[in-house]
DNA sequence: GCTAACTACCTATCGACATAGTTAGTTGCG
DNA sequence: CGCAACTAACTATGTCGATAGGTAGTTAGC
């Protein structure tokens, strides 16, 4: 349900290929909603047979062509409407916290050392998430800056604040993640000694 | 990946039926791997074929069956190894962050509801780990507890422990979620006048 | 003794997703 | 000019997971 709008959200702004928009994915989108290539192709497809894009070939070099996707009206009414609709809310999935409730299950070293991998791999996303906002706040993140080129005066400052609330809010996730392995450590500690 | 090792983790403690397990999924393991019957049931079969569990079909009333399984030494031995097996971190996929970073398509009004029914919704999950924190704590949790007469002493603190820790992060990963959103409403309105 | 609720188990379908490939044209650089 | 890196697009396989059913036996209460 949510990758034909993710695209939506890119395509509303300029028209693309399945390879910028793959592209895209790897970084702007894609940290809120990862898709891989053998995704996103299938997906153009799809939506071009219900109507909400269209798509036309156009010249790639002296040989090649390539095909780029627009959206049409009832493309972008989906994506308005769906903006519009209430999320409904999937019920949890969270293999590191399956992992935590049954953690008298592994070796203290073990649990120590998967407490640390959740440490870094949270800080490692806190530290791009910092570097995003202080681009973002600085003028300089080229993807921000795109996408403004096709926003009107008005509404720039919205998407520019709402991109910076959605990464600070990854960034309390983030933080929150941190802050409990770090109470783990702890504990592991106190259990075996 | 996670949902064999989900069965294994409730099926370690005592024998189970698919229906006892498709119940604890509504209940305490369900809290961090939701899974339906549907899932449960071929998980099951696999898992036998695959020689992590025994299956034997003992009696139900004067005609039924039902079929209980029993982890085996493989089965155990599988599921201390994952316990003890760093986890692989898969890419993010969130749609309520993926809303949030496009938030300027939506009208103010419909972008307030939905970041309030975010928090309706996590201000009722911090609800439930707090009653579920409250019941380890005090003793009275039927769940832990029938987990803990299967419980080695030296081990009972421990699981206790670890219990507590994983609901706790639940609550502080809600608590972050409650917190943003309200920044977000806050966010909304000063945009909006 | 009937019926509602519960226990027990199972199937089918469809899209989501991961993973691992393949093919072909283009561009830049040494 | 030759090769590496990149652009572009697609396929195939298998499992995961959501959703929506179906069947049959059991228990409890009126």
């Amino acid at each position: 349900m949510s990758l034909p709008n993710a695209l939506l959200a890119l395509l509303v702004v300029e028209p693309m290929t399945g390879y910028d928009l793959h592209k895209k994915f790897e970084s702007s989108v894609g940290h809120v909603w990862h898709a891989p290539d053998s995704q996103i192709y299938p997906a153009l497809k799809r939506m071009e047979a219900n109507g909400l894009l269209e798509g036309e070939d156009i010249p790639w070099g002296p040989r090649g062509t390539k095909r780029q996707y627009h959206v049409t009206a009832a493309g972008r009414e989906a994506f308005t409407s769906w903006m519009n609709t209430p999320l409904e809310y999937a019920r949890t999935r969270d293999p590191a916290h399956l992992k935590a409730a049954y953690l008298e299950w592994a070796e203290p070293e073990a649990a120590r050392e998967q407490l640390r991998a959740h440490i870094d791999h949270h800080a490692g996303l806190l530290e791009q998430w910092r570097e995003t906002v202080k681009e973002i706040e600085d003028g300089t993140s080229t993807m921000l800056n795109r996408r403004l080129a096709h926003t009107s005066a008005a509404d720039q400052e919205k998407t520019r604040a709402y991109k910076l609330f959605t990464y600070e809010g990854l960034m309390s996730q983030a933080e929150a993640e941190i802050a409990w392995a770090k109470r783990g450590l702890t504990l592991i500690d106190r259990l075996n000694d």
